[in-house]
DNA sequence: ACCTAAACCTGGGCGC
DNA sequence: TGCGCCCAGGTTTAGG
C-alpha cells in the first residue's frame, strides 16, 4: 500500500518519538512470516540496548540507524505500518527505555522487518525527489528500455518509490497514455513526466499521503491526498481536464487509471 | 539484461 | 447471516 510519500510521513512522524531512545525489548505476534528467518529472540538479541540515531528512508524502505552501526530495515508490503499505538494486527512490538512501545502492524503480511548489522545495499534506483535525479539522467534511464512505461516506473531498481497510485497520477499530469513503450516517448514529454513524477510525489507528501483502505500514518490517521487525485480509483468519473469517462484499465497486472482524451 | 506472469497473504465490500 | 467472488498503495521468483 504505501508508496514513498505514505513512508515519508510515517519517517517524519516516528524519527521524534523514537530518536535517542534504546530499545528494550522486542515481541512478536505470530510475526514468523515478518521477521523472516529472524526470530524475535534473534533480533532483541541483535539490537537490545543499542540506542536509535535517526530514521531514514530510501525508497519505500524505512532504515533505523543504531548507534552500534547497525539497522533495523523495515518495509510496509501492502499494509504494513509503524505505529506508536497498536491496532490488532500488531506483529512486533518495539520497547523503549522510556516506557513507550512502536508497533509494527500488517494484515497481510507482506511486509517485512529485517536487521542488518552494516547500512544495507538496497538494489534501488535514484530518488525522485533528490537533486541528482534530473530529467537528463531520466531520460538516459529509459533509453532502449521496451517495456511500457507504466510498468517501468514500478520498478524500483529503475526508480526508487513510485507505486501504483502515484505512478498513474504522474502519467496523468505528463499527457502521457499508460499503454505507451518507454522508447516511444519524445524528449519532452520525458521531461513532462520528469516534473509531474516530483509533483505528484511532494504533493502527496504535503498531504499526508493516500489513504484508500489500509494506510495510516504513525498516529493512526488517515492521510489526505485521496481527496486530491485526479485519476486513480476514479473510473467512471469526469476528467479533470475534459470531462471524459477515466477509464480503468489492467497494465501488468495492476489497476491502471487515465484519460484516454488527455494522455496520448 | 530485460520483460512478464504467478505466487505470496488477509480482510473488506458487494451481490445473491 | 452467510457464501462466493473481486479487489487491494508490494516484492520475489521462475521462466521465456
Amino acid at each position: 500500500m504505501p508508496e514513498l510519500p505514505e513512508v515519508e510521513t510515517i519517517r517524519r512522524d516516528i524519527e521524534p518519538f523514537v530518536k535517542n531512545k534504546a530499545i528494550k525489548a522486542v515481541r512478536e505476534y505470530k510475526a514468523k512470516r515478518v521477521l523472516r528467518g529472524l526470530g524475535a529472540k534473534g533480533l532483541e538479541k541483535a539490537i537490545k540496548g543499542k540506542t536509535i540515531e535517526r530514521v531514514e528512508r530510501r525508497g519505500k524502505y524505512l532504515i533505523f540507524k543504531l548507534d552500534s552501526g547497525g539497522c533495523l530495515l523495515i518495509h510496509l508490503g501492502m499494509t504494513g505500518k509503524v505505529l506508536k499505538v497498536p491496532d490488532r494486527f500488531v506483529k512486533v512490538e518495539f520497547k523503549l527505555n522510556n516506557g513507550k512501545s512502536f508497533y509494527f502492524s500488517d494484515i497481510r503480511m507482506f511486509g517485512r522487518v529485517q536487521y542488518f548489522d552494516h547500512y544495507p545495499v538496497l538494489k534501488l534506483g535514484p530518488e525522485p525527489l533528490a537533486d541528482d535525479f534530473t530529467a537528463e539522467r531520466f531520460g538516459e534511464m529509459l533509453r532502449r528500455r521496451k517495456a511500457n512505461i507504466k510498468n517501468l516506473l514500478l520498478d524500483q531498481k529503475l526508480l526508487a518509490g513510485v507505486g501504483n497510485i502515484y505512478a498513474s497520477e504522474a502519467l496523468y499530469l505528463s499527457g502521457i497514455s499508460p499503454k505507451r513503450k518507454a522508447t516511444s516517448l519524445t524528449k519532452t514529454e520525458i521531461f513532462k513526466l520528469h516534473k509531474a513524477i516530483r509533483r505528484v510525489l511532494s504533493e502527496g507528501i504535503r498531504h499526508r499521503g493516500t489513504t484508500i483502505s489500509d494506510y495510516q500514518d504513525a498516529s493512526g490517521k488517515s492521510g489526505g491526498y485521496q481527496h486530491r487525485l485526479r485519476v486513480y480509483g476514479r473510473s467512471g468519473e469526469a476528467c479533470p481536464k475534459c470531462r471524459s469517462a477515466i477509464k480503468r484499465i489492467v497494465i501488468g497486472q495492476r489497476s491502471t487509471f487515465y484519460c484516454p482524451k488527455c494522455q496520448k
